[in-house]
DNA sequence: CCTATTATCTCGTTGAGCGAGATACACGCT
DNA sequence: AGCGTGTATCTCGCTCAACGAGATAATAGG
């Protein structure tokens, strides 16, 4: 019989699975390609930490060649989705930022998903908390190890 | 001041972009596409549920029409993951059948990763495992319901 | 300034996946 | 048995995301 544990693993997967599959749907339904959704989470990362992004840092991020990078600023640019603004410092640099109604889409679709995640965990005491985040850490940590 | 509930928001959403990409480097590292993967995990999952496959339900779980099914199906079996096998009582079905070297190859990437999760669960006492079980079936349960 | 380096873009190509339709088998129905 | 309807897979032609190679433009160092 296998371990207790394995059903906690595959829970993980199916989560990992049902989230991949909800971008898929956003990015369908808005006549987009998974990339792009990765994209714009992305800026929004960046956004949030007050970074600026790149068009090279943005590919780079993506797993994507210069080429490609291109191209997908070309789409979500035509989309409506991002503006390319030219670096004030490094007139090389190409600055994708964000267009406010992109941010909205986003938060439109996410949002419920995020609130109900965060109406689960004020469900749990400290301790239980605790658990949950140690062990996401240890397994982002152990995945993004694996193989350099 | 955000919901301190939202870290671990972020680490779960960490947690499913360090898998992605981990498949996505087993995937490359062995001439195989993203999709290809996703399809040998979907077989090995059948197999250990006792159940077969076929190219018809391979395709719809991963979300693809008969033509990519078929380049799909032609593509594992060209690299020898899979083998394709007339159905013995309706013979229009093929069923796919996953070559042990692929779960043998598969077995030795993701294995180490799920084995340190194993030995990161097994840190925890059963309230604080539950927690976890709690929190995941409940993420999984709202990706999988929101927008059907 | 002249050269090396860095950032992005252009061009031509490959290949995953799609839509439409062909083919082959299965299961009634009479 | 023979025929039509439904179902499973495959073939063909196409689109478009992403790649490799190389062009273009701006910066940085000697």
């Amino acid at each position: 019989m296998p371990a207790p544990e394995m059903e906690i693993v595959h829970l993980l997967r199916a989560v990992a699975v049902e989230l991949g599959l909800h971008s898929a749907r956003f990015a369908s339904r808005n006549g987009m390609h998974p990339t792009d959704v990765r994209a714009l989470i992305t800026l929004m990362d960046a956004r949030r930490a007050g970074e600026e992004m790149t068009a090279g840092r943005l590919g780079a991020a993506l797993g994507l060649n210069s080429a490609g990078t291109t191209a997908l600023v070309d789409r979500l640019e035509r989309a409506g989705h991002v503006r390319r603004v030219r670096g004030e410092g490094d007139r090389r640099k190409v600055l994708v930022e964000v267009d406010e109604r992109a941010v909205a889409l986003g938060q439109a679709y996410f949002g419920p998903l995020i609130d109900r995640s965060v109406e689960l965990l004020r469900g749990y005491d400290e301790r239980e908390l605790a658990a949950v985040r140690s062990f996401l850490r240890g397994v982002r940590d152990a995945a993004g190890r694996e193989g350099e």
